[in-house]
DNA sequence: TTACTTCTCGAACGACCGATCAAATAACTA
DNA sequence: TAGTTATTTGATCGGTCGTTCGAGAAGTAA
């Protein structure tokens, strides 16, 4: 979707409530929300351009106005997503101490973005496969970053010694573990992002076997923020809040 | 399929080589294990019926001697595959005593299954939503019973009090760390089942908070049966255990 | 108003989809 | 051998796929 925003002229002076780009803008927001929601129930493939269309309420043509393909729709869900997952990331162990530390804000943050986006993420985590070519390779680069800044601080707890060194192993099983959330999270039920976090980080610690002399590591004698702030840096702007109207 | 066993007629006396009925066998597992491994490759709606026939060498028509649709393509090999897994992990913790004990060979059965047939217990795992009506209940039928025998090893170790009470995530967490071997795991790696095995069941002891009196339960002082027996249990005859010929 | 840009539309394109069927072939039986 | 059954085939069905295009509606600027 990146020729909607070449396409965009110079900012204009004044916007009504429905100007032409405040409209704009909400169209392709939900085409890509539609796609969105409709990607994580039928899959890519199982999902025609007219029964996105149809749910989002324009004509087919009309898409292709915002996208020049549907693959480019896809890209565009994973490069949203993963961007969000990425940056609140980083937000949330930058100027945390502690191999603990960091790893619990590391698992907070993304619990919050898997609890609050579980559509968009489990587009992103299912239908990697779908994509090919240069789009394929753009994604990838982009989930690697992610999978990096995990490996940077799971190592550097093996490296303080705080954590227990399972090479590779451990960090596949805790980013299974936790993406998995949005494949079984119900935004309607009992467990809230807090509790979850909680749980997850406590699981996680236990399973890099955290210690500190010895000692193993209890999530509550850590200091860290409040889910708050942790939920406020996952908003993204695609993930479908209900179900499309036209459906 | 189950067509094609009802079509058998009463066991022929002396078979040879390629006598009808190890033809007609040969080709079934041909078309179920090549479609396994197109499907784990590009998805169920990824993958067209000439895709199929093309990769396994015979005439589109040909399948549909052998399967009433595409879908029921899909069912087989998810039954096959669910049926192994709970078979296996059921024997793997039979007469076996205590939690901990139980709930490692449970994981080895599982990491057994999954290191071993990557590509079925893919499709099984990512293609639930391809299913529908009748057919899906079939399978979640399966699903389900396993998930079960997971629920009970862990209740019965909360219960004994080895095994910390976290509510239905931790099964949740540990089915989704270990199936997720499937997607990342190479055949060709470094790491063998047996290594897996060791690698996962000491996470998930560590991860139930594994126990007694006080004091954690290491791997290591558990009784445990043989890797060799639990991959004996898990072999799968549809599992592609080389890219189909026609392809 | 007119001129221009942005956005949306219905209709149509060729390609491919899953599925069907009568006919041909191969294996087995008597 | 001829006859029977099991297996495989090529041709073809109607439907749906992703995509394109020219026209027109809607909004903005002069």
């Amino acid at each position: 979707m990146a020729p909607t925003a070449e396409r965009r002229t110079a900012t204009p002076r004044g916007r009504a409530a429905n100007s032409k780009r405040v409209r704009s803008e909400q169209t392709e927001l939900n085409l890509l929300s539609t796609s969105t929601w409709l990607f994580s129930e039928r899959g890519f493939h199982g999902t025609g351009i007219r029964d996105i269309a149809d749910a989002a309420g324009v004509a087919v043509s009309a898409m292709y106005y915002y996208a020049a393909s549907k693959d480019e729709l896809l890209e565009e869900i994973m490069k949203r997503s993963l961007t969000v997952l990425d940056d609140a990331g980083r937000a949330a162990v930058a100027d945390v101490d502690g191999a603990a530390e960091r790893l619990a804000m590391l698992i907070g943050s993304h619990v919050a973005f898997h609890t609050r986006n579980p559509r968009a993420a489990r587009v992103t985590d299912h239908e990697f496969r779908a994509l090919q070519g240069p789009a394929k390779q753009r994604v990838v680069k982009l989930r690697d970053a992610y999978e990096d800044l995990w490996n940077q601080v799971i190592s550097a707890g093996v490296a303080e010694g705080v954590f227990v060194d399972r090479g590779a192993t451990a960090r596949l099983a805790l980013l299974q573990m936790t993406t998995g959330i949005a494949h079984w999270y119900n935004p309607r039920g009992a467990l809230g992002p807090a509790e979850l976090w909680a749980d997850f980080a406590t699981m996680a610690l236990a399973l890099l076997g955290a210690n500190r002399k010895g000692k193993p590591v209890e999530l509550a004698s850590l200091e860290l923020g409040s889910p708050a702030v942790l939920l406020e840096r996952v908003e993204l702007s695609i993930e479908p809040r209900s179900k499309p109207k036209g459906l």
